[in-house]
DNA sequence: TGCAATCCGGACCTTGATGGTCCGAATTGC
DNA sequence: GCAATTCGGACCATCAAGGTCCGGATTGCA
């Protein structure tokens, strides 16, 4: 259904938990599980994939924990979304991979997801995670759409 | 991935061939499958999803086929979508859902990704599938990012 | 110096959805 | 009446995601 990860879905939560201290204090793995009724080994995933990626930093050690690396409004959602779940591609064929796809040779629509990737990535990216955790954000449709596509 | 099903995929494959031979006539379910490099199963299935969300017809008996019911010109990406995959739904919590999130109660974001659903309904909307099949339609990058939230 | 707390990295298994296949029933043209 | 074709549903196999667990490394404290 379009529907992005779980994995994604509770690293955005952890994240607007974790902006609650991020005057030099760190939050532990257990705290933050505890803060939003996550599991625990749950929260200690996310925010290891999330370190990988360097939108958090870990301090080991006792009186260790996780800090942010940047406000959540310097964060585009995409970059949350391309940790976790990788790369935004709809279909099997995106850029210039081969292979995967069966019928690569006959299908008349070879490498046109590209533009709609695109379009998918720019709207995401123009959203940052304190938009997801700040006040009630209004809609205000601002444009109707906004084609990508030039009528040919 | 944010990837959407491969049956959606062999979706457009197969509309896009189906647009061939709109003049009336009719093309079978194991001719699509030839055409396409699919598996006939495969391809009938795809149909008999696309029929029953009313994006072709179906015509049954001895020189039976189906047909589409609009040009691809007026059948956006997000139809197909829809019909394959379901509504567009980033995360469990969409309009208003219960009891499918364990920590909708203390989650702060509760709800707030519908209007990144909706920015991403948006830009698949304007998207046709004659576009996806028609010239290399050109990407003219026309706004940077056509922000969805107003700054608080 | 020893100990406890915490992150780090990986491996493991379980579950759910997806993809793919098949068969019987209904319908239409010859 | 017969053959061809779609229609509808059920069925199973496969795969990736979700979730759990353990050992090792690092840091602060007594
Ligand atoms: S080559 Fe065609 S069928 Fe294969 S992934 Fe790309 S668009 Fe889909
Ligand atoms: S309530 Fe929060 S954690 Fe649950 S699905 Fe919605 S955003 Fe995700």
């Amino acid at each position: 259904m379009l529907r992005l990860s779980k994995l994604t879905d509770y690293a955005v939560v952890v994240l607007t938990r974790l902006d609650d201290a991020t005057d030099g204090g760190v939050l532990t793995a257990p705290g933050l599980a505890g803060a939003t009724g996550l599991a625990e080994p749950t929260v200690a995933k996310v925010l290891k994939i999330l370190a990988h990626a360097g939108l958090v930093e870990g301090r080991r050690g006792a009186l260790g924990g996780y800090r942010l690396t940047r406000p959540l409004a310097d964060m585009p959602l995409i970059d949350v979304i391309t940790a976790m779940d990788g790369p935004i591609a709809l279909t099997a064929c995106v850029d210039n991979s081969f292979g995967v796809c069966e019928s690569e040779s006959t299908c008349p629509v070879r490498g046109r997801w590209d533009p709609v990737n695109e379009a998918i990535r720019r709207a995401l990216s123009g959203i940052s995670i304190a938009d997801l955790a700040g006040p009630p954000a209004v809609v205000p449709h601002p444009e109707p759409a906004s084609p990508v596509f030039v009528a040919g």
